[in-house]
This record gives structure tokens, C-alpha cells and sequence, in this order.
DNA sequence: CGTAGAAACTTTTTT
DNA sequence: AGTTTCTACG
């Protein structure tokens, strides 16, 4: 049992051992967040101040909560399940099971992903005849998403004008649908609990009884929904302890509200408010490189993040002709790392290439294939997301839960069973006549959905009473799931994948179901959880050395000794879409700033000239956050790509102005551009460095279009304009 | 009803 | 480019 209290800093030991009271940390980067937190609740606990059961703590994701129970079973003789550890969305779901009645739900509902949650829009959107030009289902569920976030049901919707008026006639719609089919999605659980809790005195006077501690992790990503619901559970005598980092928001698209930083202070840590500037991970032209960076934001908490480290190397700067040029220079890189070169070699696992988009990966991985460096790329597609395994899980929800339509429809006619869109239809027509479920329906008024409804009851009579991965490979090949992909010639790692759900189902032990679920639940409603919230990140080849690649959300939290920041591309990072949005770029910043804190000692920073996107070769300028890190930390590895200087003041950003995409052809690349060609960088005396996006005209007549990047986009005649290669 | 191939669509980040 | 949706045909 050992807190280790000697190895913590002044501040950190004040935030660890605060006594009494409401407090706010700012933490930096690779200040010791995590550790001060854990040790926090440890030092509770063993101090007598808390005992386990009153402890809430709140991460945002499952890995962050798996490493506080780990971290904690190390510090403390308790075990973690009378904790009440997880993310916002999973404690939700506890709270929920645990007092479904009273929240207005069946015992067994089930969770919609983002997936589950889009066909059920597109589904109602069909159903009620509208016009999906006018109202596209994404846009309904982004509505209904970030209404729910803000803690408002459709009647609390003001409906100004004629647009949002039918977006709220639908978002009601859409909740009566899920409450008739039994189903939440993430935004409900948090919603539904909150007002679980706000509406039952009883219960919350419980809960706040109970929980004298409330811890938050990262609490700059809170919603305002997410920071009323934490204030639900703080009675009289509880204390809140917030951990943040203002500079590292970066889920302001998904609701997170930055203010709630300040708020917080105001309404609770008055004035206690502890910050950790001291940066434990970086070298110091990393962290000089960060510091620099951010300082280009203007809404800022402010901190001052300093090291004790030396300098260190600088900065690699890698500008590769294409993105599978950058590619190449990444593994090849990357395996001189592993080597060694001289030194010790790093183990793979212990560098990490990060991007701003999951599409990036592909030609990433290519590379890394080619070159035999073993990888793991985290996100994207992930295990319970895969086609094969949602039709699995419909099995299993179906027989849980009969009432759930978007399950039924997933898979009554899948694999093949003569269910066509005719007898669909006239199923989905009966059944929403009697306001039944499908299910229900198949059995009074569809001959050919009736097969399909005694399926189901013979798959829950044949595993009542089952060990949970006995049920799962009952359900996967009583199904015809299995027969159907091993027709399939290109079903085998399908048939792997289902194979290896059982082996999922298996490793959700009994310790894991405990903690994320509560004490009662069911084993395949704790797994059908499980598989909704925790979408899978930590599958296959665990163990291996291999290399890391992720986005740099997901890097959030992580370091390692060696980090490429990949595609740092206008257009790309930062993204073109989020210039258009509010603050957008000073977010995509801030995601900047988390990419180069992620690394400790080595970060390359590397662009392509060129960078195949959606079937499209698109051409681009280096990334202006390359520019504002100082050139003094810097070392280009590439001929320094020329740069010379526009005059005067800079203009403001133009939206979209800096990535254009633009399909390549024969007849452009090859046309007599006075000897300048489509792609090619250019500089002009006035308008600075950009690059050739269009051209019109031959010979002496010839026109370019160039992106001039932050100058904006500007057709230019060859013959007159004084144009440069660069 | 089921399938193959064509056409159309997407085009950021995630619990 | 990859995925989903549509269309034509057996």
C-alpha cells in the first residue's frame, strides 16, 4: 500500500491531499493529471475521508477508467467494484438499469450506437414521408443529438422558424419511436438519468447522500447537460474535483462546452483553483514547440507549461512529393527507430503516428505492410461496429429485447430467408396500425415473417440458462450467420470475426460486468452494454510489439518517446470543414497542441504535396500550424520547401479557400502552361507562396488559377503575372 | 424474391 | 476510393 505522496510536486500534493472543499485543477499537458487524480481518490479513502462506496469518479473514456481502476487496485487493498468508476455514458446506463422502472424504461432496453441511432432516423424520416433533400436523416440526427446534449427534450425546443419548427415535430416523433421499440441512444442515457434523478427526490437525496466525492476527468470535454447531471449527484456534503486543461478541448463538435471551466470555478472551486504547470514528458523543444503554438489562440484560461528537461532534438520536418512519398519516409523512419541506429532501439509500441482523419490511415498502413512493421491502428472501424457482428448482436437484442424494430429489420431477412421489401413493408404497415412491434406482428399478420418469429423464441428457449458464450455461439450459427459468410469466398475473416465474439463474450468476465453494469444485471444485457459503449478498441494482437496509429483524438491522454504528426496539410489539419464552424480553427489548434504534447522525446512533423482523397488527387499548402512553430526548433530533413514572404499584414483566412479539390487529368497535367503545371508551387512577388489548382487556355494566352493559401484563390495570366517555380 | 452490376454518394474528430 | 443505394434481370 503506497501512495507514494514524496514523489509529487508542491501543487500536485495540494491538489492530492486537499482536505475540505471544491476544487478546480488546471493541468497541463503531461503534468501528472492522471496520477494526481488516482492518488486523490486513494489518499481519500485511506485517510478515512471517503469510504469506496461514496467515491463517483468520471472519465470520457473506457480506457481512462480502466486505468484509474488498475492504477487504484495498485495503490489500495480494495477491489474496484464498489467504486463507482467509468465514463459519463456508462454510469448513466448503471444508474438506469438499476431504477429502469421508475426512468420509464423496460428492464432489457437496449443502447443505439451512432449507427443503430441513424437508421432508426432514416427509417422514422420514411415512415413519416419526409423529404430527405430538405431534412437529410444526418442533419435530423445531429439536431436531436445536440438538443439532448443541452439538456432539452422537443418540447423545450423553441421553434423559431418553419425549418426548426418541423426538426422538432421530428425529434418528438423520434423519441416516442424509441421509447415505443425500447432503445436509447448515448445522448438519452444521459438525458434519462438526469431526469431520473431530477424528478425523484427520493433517489437523488440517495445519491447525493452517498457520494461525498465526485471526481471529473477532463472536465473541459463536458457538455452542459454533462455538467448539470454531475451537479445532480453533489448534495450538501459532497465535494467536486475538477480536472482540465482548457487548451486540450477538442470535442466542441460533439457539445463539449469550454465554459464550463470557468463556470465551475465560479460556482463551486471559487477561487481554489490549483494549477500544474510543471511538464514531466516532453524535452524542451517539444514543449517550446506546444507553448508557441498554442499562444496563436486567443481564448485561453492561460497557463505557462515549463520543463525541467533539457532541449533535446529538434523538431524533423518531412515534406514528402505525395502522401505515399510520406508514407514511405514514416516506416522507413520508423524502422531505423526500432533499430536503433547507433542507440538503443525503441520498442514500436512505444511510437505512435498520428493523423487528423481515420482516412488517412490506408496509405499509412500500405507503407507499413510493404516495409513489415507490424501496427495497430485504433479507431476507425472497430470490433462491434463490423457489419457481421451487428447482425449477431441483433440476434442477441432480439431475443433481449423483441421490441426492438431496428434489430428485427437488421436481420429478419438476413442471412436470406424470403423476407423481401414487399412482405417488409406490408409487415412495418400492420404492425404500425396496431402500434405493435414487428415482432409482435410477425405473428398475426405475415406468413413469411412468422418462420423468422418462432426462430427467435427457439433461440431463447434453446439458451435459457446458458453460460453467456454458449448462447453467443448457439445464436451465431443457428442463425445461418456462419453458413451464410462461409459461402461467402470472401467470408472468412467475417466468420472470424463472429468466432471471435464468442471469445469476446468469454473474456467479459464476471469482475467487468460488475463494474460497468452494476450488481443485478443479466450477462447478455451486460454484454449487449458492454458491446454499445465500449465499441471494441481493445481487440486482437494484444502482446505484439507494434506500432501505434490513431487519430489524434484518440491520443488524447497518451505519450510516447517518438510521435510523426502526419499531413500537416491546409485543408487537411486544420481541417477545411471546421474553418466554417465557430472557433473551429482555434479548436483544431488546440488538437494540434495535443499531438505535440503526446510526444517525449522525438516528433517528426511531416506533409505531402499531393494527397489522394475520395478518388481525388488533391494539391496542398504545408499546414500553417508548421509555420508558427519557430523556425530555431526546427531541422528540415527535405529541401526547404520556399516560402517567400507575402508583404504586409496577412489577410484574414478565407473559408475554403485553402484546399481545393481538383480532379487530375492527361489533357491538364500536359498542356502548355508556359512551363508551369497543375499541382506545381509558385511563388508572386505580392500574393507569396501557393500552388497551381487550375488553368485555362495554352501558350501565351494561358491562365493559372493558384491558391495562395490565407491570400485567397486568384486567376493569374502566365505571360503577365510574374510567377516563380518554388 | 434475390442478385449482380451500375450509379450515386460521401468527403472530421467519438462516447 | 470505398460504401451504399438503385436498377435490371433471372
Amino acid at each position: 500500500m503506497s501512495l507514494h505522496l514524496e514523489h509529487l510536486n508542491p501543487e500536485q500534493l495540494a491538489a492530492v491531499t486537499l482536505p475540505n472543499g471544491h476544487a478546480l485543477v488546471l493541468a497541463g499537458a503531461g503534468s501528472g493529471k492522471t496520477r494526481v487524480l488516482t492518488t486523490r481518490i486513494a489518499w481519500l479513502i485511506q485517510s478515512g475521508h471517503v469510504t469506496p462506496g461514496g467515491v463517483l469518479a468520471v472519465t470520457f473514456t473506457n480506457k481512462a477508467a480502466r486505468e484509474m481502476v488498475q492504477r487504484l487496485a495498485a495503490m489500495l487493498p480494495v477491489s474496484p467494484r464498489g467504486l463507482w468508476i467509468g465514463t459519463f455514458h456508462g454510469l448513466a446506463n448503471r444508474l438506469l438499469r438499476a431504477h429502469h422502472q421508475e426512468a420509464g424504461l423496460p428492464r432489457e432496453y437496449q443502447i443505439l450506437d451512432t449507427q443503430d441511432q441513424l437508421s432508426a432516423v432514416k427509417r422514422l424520416a420514411r415512415s413519416l414521408n419526409i423529404d430527405e433533400d430538405r431534412m437529410p436523416p444526418r442533419e435530423l440526427q445531429r439536431f436531436i443529438n445536440a438538443q439532448k446534449e443541452e439538456g432539452l427534450r422537443a418540447r423545450d425546443v423553441p421553434a423559431g422558424d418553419d425549418l426548426t419548427r418541423r426538426q422538432v415535430e421530428f425529434f418528438a416523433s423520434y423519441d416516442e419511436q424509441c421509447q415505443r421499440e425500447g432503445v436509447a441512444d448515448f445522448a438519452e442515457l444521459l438525458l434519462r438519468s438526469f431526469e431520473l434523478l431530477s424528478r425523484n427526490e427520493i433517489l437523488r437525496q440517495h445519491y447525493q447522500a452517498r457520494f461525498r466525492h465526485i471526481l471529473t476527468d477532463e472536465f473541459q470535454d463536458t457538455n452542459r447537460l454533462q455538467y448539470r447531471w454531475l451537479k445532480m449527484f453533489a448534495g450538501p456534503q459532497s465535494r467536486l474535483f475538477a480536472v482540465g486543461d482548457d487548451d486540450q478541448s477538442i470535442y466542441g463538435f460533439r457539445g463539449a462546452h469550454v465554459g464550463n471551466l470557468a463556470e465551475f470555478e465560479k460556482e463551486y472551486a471559487k477561487g481554489q483553483v490549483i494549477r500544474l504547470e510543471q511538464n514531466y514528458r516532453s524535452e524542451g523543444n517539444i514543449l517550446a514547440a506546444a507553448n508557441a503554438l498554442i499562444a496563436n489562440n486567443a481564448k485561453r484560461l492561460g497557463k505557462n507549461l515549463w520543463t525541467a528537461a533539457g532541449q533535446g532534438e529538434p523538431l524533423r520536418v518531412f515534406q514528402g512529393d505525395s502522401d505515399a512519398d510520406e508514407a514511405r519516409f514514416v516506416a522507413e523512419e520508423v524502422a531505423a527507430l526500432a533499430r536503433g541506429e547507433g542507440g538503443e532501439g525503441l520498442r514500436l509500441a512505444d511510437i505512435a503516428v498520428l493523423y487528423r482523419s481515420n482516412a488517412q490511415s490506408r496509405v499509412l498502413e500500405h507503407a507499413l505492410f510493404g516495409a513489415a512493421i507490424p501496427y495497430r491502428v485504433y479507431g476507425g472501424l472497430r470490433f462491434f461496429e463490423r457489419a457481421e457482428v451487428k447482425h449477431a448482436l441483433a440476434y442477441l437484442r432480439l431475443m433481449a429485447s423483441p421490441a426492438d424494430d431496428n434489430s428485427f429489420l437488421r436481420v429478419a431477412n438476413f442471412p436470406p430467408r424470403g423476407i423481401g421489401a414487399r412482405s417488409m413493408e406490408l409487415l412495418q404497415d400492420a404492425a404500425k396500425q396496431k402500434g405493435a412491434s414487428l415482432f409482435a406482428a410477425a405473428e398475426f399478420s405475415s406468413a413469411k415473417a412468422l418462420p423468422f418469429r418462432k426462430l427467435i423464441e427457439e433461440l431463447q428457449s434453446e439458451t435459457r440458462g446458458l453460460p453467456l458464450p454458449e448462447t453467443v455461439g448457439h445464436v451465431i450459427a443457428r442463425s445461418g450467420l456462419i453458413e451464410h459468410y462461409k459461402k461467402d469466398r470472401e467470408g472468412a475473416d467475417r466468420v472470424e470475426n463472429l468466432e471471435e465474439l464468442v471469445n469476446a463474450a468469454a473474456a467479459f468476465t464476471q469482475e467487468e460486468r460488475e463494474i460497468e453494469a452494476g450488481e443485478e444485471s443479466e450477462p447478455l444485457a451486460a454484454f449487449l452494454s458492454h458491446a454499445a459503449l465500449e465499441a471494441g478498441e481493445h481487440q486482437a494482437a494484444e502482446g505484439q510489439d507494434a506500432l501505434q496509429l490513431m487519430t489524434v483524438h484518440s491520443a488524447k491522454g497518451l505519450e510516447f518517446s517518438a510521435v510523426f504528426m502526419s499531413g500537416l496539410e491546409e485543408g487537411l489539419f486544420p481541417h477545411e470543414q471546421s474553418l466554417a464552424e465557430k472557433d473551429g480553427l482555434e479548436e483544431e489548434r488546440r488538437l494540434a497542441y495535443v499531438a505535440i504534447t503526446r510526444a517525449r522525446a522525438r516528433l517528426y512533423l511531416s506533409f505531402a504535396q499531393t494527397r489522394m482523397l475520395h478518388g481525388q488527387t488533391r494539391y496542398s499548402l504545408p499546414s500553417r500550424f508548421l509555420e508558427e512553430v519557430p523556425e530555431r526548433l526546427k531541422k528540415w530533413l527535405t529541401p526547404r520547401f520556399a516560402r517567400a514572404r507575402a508583404a504586409g499584414p496577412e489577410a484574414p483566412a478565407r473559408k475554403n479557400a485553402a484546399y481545393f479539390p481538383k480532379k487530375e487529368t492527361f489533357f491538364a497535367a500536359s498542356r502548355d502552361l508556359a512551363g508551369f503545371r497543375i499541382g506545381q508551387n509558385v511563388t508572386h512577388p505580392k500574393f507569396g507562396s501557393g500552388v497551381i489548382i487550375d488553368a485555362e487556355g495554352d501558350g501565351g494566352e494561358a491562365r493559372v488559377q493558384v491558391n495562395f493559401g490565407r491570400q485567397g484563390v486568384k486567376w493569374l495570366a502566365v505571360a503577365m503575372a510574374k510567377l516563380q517555380a518554388a
